[in-house]
DNA sequence: GCAAAAGTGTTAGAAGTACACCCATGA
DNA sequence: TCATGGGTGTACTTCTAACACTTTTGC
């Protein structure tokens, strides 16, 4: 892993990463921003941002997204997917932003366009990330209720949002990274509302449950609760590779770049 | 539309796009390559490589790759679908490749890495492609069957594959992008069969098309042929587009670009 | 009349949808 | 005992998959 802060002439101006990390709070989806700061003019200001960064020639696209969150989270081997290339010759037309990244990344020489390669994790949010507040001041913003941020970066999340839509249909497992070790039913099921904002009758998604293979009920209830304790269950995913076969369906996983 | 030939100080040589313009012949899925000419110490040589540019500053990436396929075939306003960035830094290791780049572009500069974002669309194989021969000597190859392409073409149109496999499953219009304006059961059978890798029962796909609301049966025949004619049918796209309400489902088409 | 491909219906099982009441617990 | 959210079953519809013979045409 490299230091993102390492100042020589390997850095590449003119492509970078930007991550989309999301995380499930049992509501709502969030979405992990990290603090852009400086000053202009009129005094210092605080915006919002993706954690994101240029990249550096002797890396590949998914290693300098992996350097980003593990230098943000302190998390190592996260299941990215790389979802979109950014390109726009206006994403980088505000002065605030290009002097950001000029100061940030020492630069000496002049930025000019780029074009960002975009990666969408899921993550629990409980998970110990463990440098969050430190260096970038990171937070998990509610997805629905975003401030204009850096760049084009409330368009990347809106993209985001509608490829992880149709990223779970066929990838269902990638919902699980979401959620604690066990949940209950209700929390799966207030995801899948939460995902494809609609609302499941309660019966038919135990049904759905019990046909889901790989998610095993426990012996485990909920203790505490004033009402009838709820049901753990856990998701098993060798089941579940063994069960999607790694085989008809298009799986993305499989087919990484290995140039 | 911009000449790609054009010698100036507006290219940028770290991004490139690459197209993938999928045919169907009414039996294989072909794929449109152009010719890399160039020579070596041992004479010249004649590789084959998907159509595609470095992008210029001033063009956005969905342009760059619509103007490389107006350039190579005369097509104005093909639908593009951006699939994914290509970035490993071993991809533009061969010199062979990169003298060839710095020819054709005329560039001062020196290429060291390139990103390049690709972007698949489906043509009717039979349309005139009016400028097919003449410059580029492109020519439409068998998919299952190409030799070794340039830089990373080869693992760039697997990746198409996989992708158009499961674009179609949310986004079935594209199919019809394949075929001839009006076309038979049959033909749109073997369609899906060569998409989908897989066979289908000839009576339940007649029932299926009968459910495909935007498929409608003509009161054409087939001519000449050995054996009794089949029936003609069209796509309706206004019908589809009303039908798959561009509500509910994924549509990428919606979520375009427009910062 | 024969070779070649087109077209047509039924049945069984699986999956999806709609819907209302009792259960367990803490306060 | 009551408020809260958890858990359960049945009937109906829709979709999927398996399967075999007759039709039309050119040669």
């Amino acid at each position: 892993m490299k230091n993102p802060l390492r100042v020589d002439e390997m850095i590449n101006p003119h492509v970078s990463v930007d991550c989309v990390v999301l995380g499930f709070d049992g509501e709502h989806l969030k979405v992990l921003l990290v603090k852009q700061t400086g000053h202009e003019e009129n005094g210092y200001y605080n915006n919002m941002k993706l954690p994101g960064s240029l990249i550096y020639n002797d890396e590949d696209l998914d290693e300098a997204a992996q350097r980003v969150l593990y230098e943000l989270t302190g998390l190592n081997e996260l299941h990215l997917i790389q979802f979109r290339a950014f390109g726009s010759k206006n994403r980088t037309k505000n002065p605030k932003d290009i002097k950001w990244l000029e100061r940030f990344h020492q630069l000496n020489q002049k930025v000019e366009r780029i074009v960002t390669i975009t990666y969408l994790t899921m993550v629990k949010i409980d998970k110990k990330l463990t440098r969050l507040s430190d260096r970038y001041e990171a937070c998990w913003m509610d997805i629905d209720a975003l401030c204009p941020l850096a760049f084009d970066h409330n368009l990347i999340i809106g993209e985001a949002l509608w490829f992880v839509r149709q990223y779970v249909q066929t990838q269902p497992a990638a919902l699980f990274d979401l959620l604690p070790k066990r949940f209950t039913a209700a929390e799966l099921r207030r995801l899948y509302e939460t995902i494809y904002d609609r609302k499941f009758d309660v019966r038919n998604f135990h049904k759905r449950i019990a046909q889901m293979k790989y998610v095993l009920p426990l012996e485990e209830f909920q203790t505490g609760v004033a009402h009838r304790a709820a049901r753990y269950y856990k998701f098993d995913r060798k089941l579940y590779n063994k069960l999607h076969g790694m085989g008809k369906s298009f799986n993305p996983d499989e087919h990484n770049e290995i140039y």
